[in-house]
DNA sequence: TTCAAAAATACAATCGATTGTATTTTTATT
DNA sequence: AATAAAAATACAATCGATTGTATTTTTGAA
């Protein structure tokens, strides 16, 4: 089977010029005249040519490319992040190859590896929920390998992260319920291999702490925090006494928490308060609208780009331990109105 | 700048083997012996030897990658139709490029060369709002270069299409809001250069027309059904007189028109009801829960990877227009409870 | 017109892996 | 032990573009 794609040699062969000379006109080199660059250009035009960018990053050792993995694209917060990200790369002339983990190490693990041997020249992770051993992502940053933490930072060693203020944000939502006058406050509490979720409770905890409210354990739920989840925490609030508030991790357990109390003829807020974490979009518009945390991702998602190219250019930025952290803010609602 | 990535030149050289056998062993050939392929694979673990695809896809002239453009990757519906290409993708052993053309023909058609330019064996496409001219795919078509459509199908040549059947699904939606009661139905319709809307347009007429029911072009609003749109729309609907029920060409516009419309004190269904179609996940929860068409979406991205694996296995196929049409339901929900 | 400098173009090696063919080594048969 | 067949390995070209260096052509000043 005949290969017939069009390659520089075939306009070289046609015209008579050597493919050299026409690799760097179709790049607008100087080193080429203008009547020469006219006739290649045309010629390519006519020939239909392509380039064939494997070749030419094979040759370059550059790709022009950086990748993103997220645990899943479909979540409102990642797909921004990744709308910030694919904004700053166009900028800078950089493709950006999507990858979704799933919350698998596994796949996340495989997505690492395509990345790599596709040769990136950077990549720029949010790490899934089941990721506790950071081997697979520490071999490659010890090689200097260009590679950002965003939404989830990795703290085992040196690294660059770009986080909200989980601990801040979780604080203030705590916070609001209790000026708001709750006084049994639950906490629907995310893996807490996830730094991130370790954040979200120790601002709760603190919160409690600070307005001398009680704590028992028995009121923090541990769940990966999907739809389910919210469910089956909604189930168990119901079974301990008094309680009157929830600040869930995020929105999408609050949201179907709220769901099934409503059901079961719990008034929100009345009853029981809610405040969520993300800002989901379907947080505005379900019944009572969710006070919720609203986290900068379109901004994150600049800031981390930003950071990896200024690392891709300049190296030694590489090995530097930087942490840059956004502030949310919160939202509030009728979920959690007085 | 040297670069320290190893090749397997480099376990050529520290084992005293050819590089073409250790290229072999690599790939588990047959035509090396057991024992060398223990000490190659020892070797390459040793010196943390990773491929790089370029220089493998370069040669092999298959990248086993396929590409992926879709309008936004936040849209429920195309992350589910992803999740099912990927499902496919990953049984079949192939890579994939997520692309979004953020309903922009120009970035779609830069993406389109990109992937290209990668030499991806296949592309999947659901085009572009924007996109009214296919030269920028067809030209490639041409080459029995592997495209397939889904959801937003081209029809202007021969091409294989994976949709759904809009036009029944839409009958069926008006037809319903005409036996719940509704004698003045207003349809908000989406940018009639995708065959979608038309088609979804035509259902809606088809309906209005089997039931006598009397029509004019006022009824029909025609936006991009962004949620601005539904807005734009419910007022326009409110100029109007009697108008009591709506089917509009997506959820999105829907919902933020029932969000208008209840602020304006409007009941829903009673004064308005409302079907929408795409089923997004919002769509579950708000307030009244919205009747909508739900799309096989998972299974249209199974089906569709599907029918690209085997064009680009089989290239004869390629060359053959074929039309799958998945069958979408109607959920009724609240918007249009009796 | 001459000739050095500058501009334009050609030559050839290279990126890393693959693969058809050639050569060497091993195995098995007589 | 001799030898053909089979197995294992080595050689060398190749994929398409890039780039350092060499060569040719053009330009312009003397």
């Amino acid at each position: 089977m005949k290969n017939n794609t069009v390659t520089i040699h075939d306009i070289s062969k046609a015209l008579g010029i050597d493919s050299s000379t026409v690799s760097r006109a179709l790049n607008n080199s100087d080193r080429v005249s203008k009547k020469t660059k006219e006739k290649i250009f045309n010629k390519a035009a006519e020939l239909g040519y392509q380039r064939n960018s494997l070749a030419s990053k094979l040759r370059t050792n550059r790709t022009n490319t950086i990748g993103v993995i997220v645990p899943r694209i479909s979540r409102h917060f990642f797909s921004s992040v990744i709308a910030g990200i694919e904004e700053t790369a166009y900028k800078a002339g950089f493709d950006v190859i999507i990858c979704q983990s799933l919350e698998s190490v596994d796949r996340e693990k495989k997505l690492v590896e395509t990345l790599l041997s596709n040769r990136v020249d950077g990549i720029l992770i949010s790490i899934s929920m089941e990721t506790t051993n950071y081997e697979h992502l520490n071999n490659y940053k010890k090689n200097g390998y260009p590679l950002i933490f965003f939404d989830r930072p990795c703290n085992v060693s040196e690294n660059t992260n770009v986080i909200i203020d989980d601990f801040k944000a979780s604080f203030e939502a705590t916070e609001h319920l209790i000026k708001r006058g709750c006084k049994h406050i639950a906490h629907f509490s995310g893996p807490q291999n996830l730094e991130l979720y370790q954040n979200r409770k120790s601002g709760y905890l603190k919160a409690l702490q600070k307005y001398d409210i009680p704590f028992s354990e028995t009121l923090v739920i541990e769940t990966q925090l999907m739809q389910q989840d919210g469910i089956t925490a909604a189930k168990e609030i119901l079974k301990l006494p008094k309680v009157d508030g929830v600040f869930s991790a995020n929105d999408t357990a609050a949201i179907s928490a709220i769901q099934y109390l409503k059901n079961q003829d719990v008034k929100i807020p009345e009853d029981i308060a809610f405040v969520g974490f993300s800002n989901e979009p379907i947080s505005a518009v379900i019944e009572p609208s969710l006070s919720t945390i609203n986290q900068p991702d379109f901004e994150m998602g600049k800031v981390a780009s930003s950071l990896l190219f200024e690392q891709i250019k300049n190296k030694k930025y590489a090995s530097e331990n930087q942490t840059k952290i956004l502030t949310p803010s919160l939202i509030i609602r009728n979920s959690s109105k007085f």
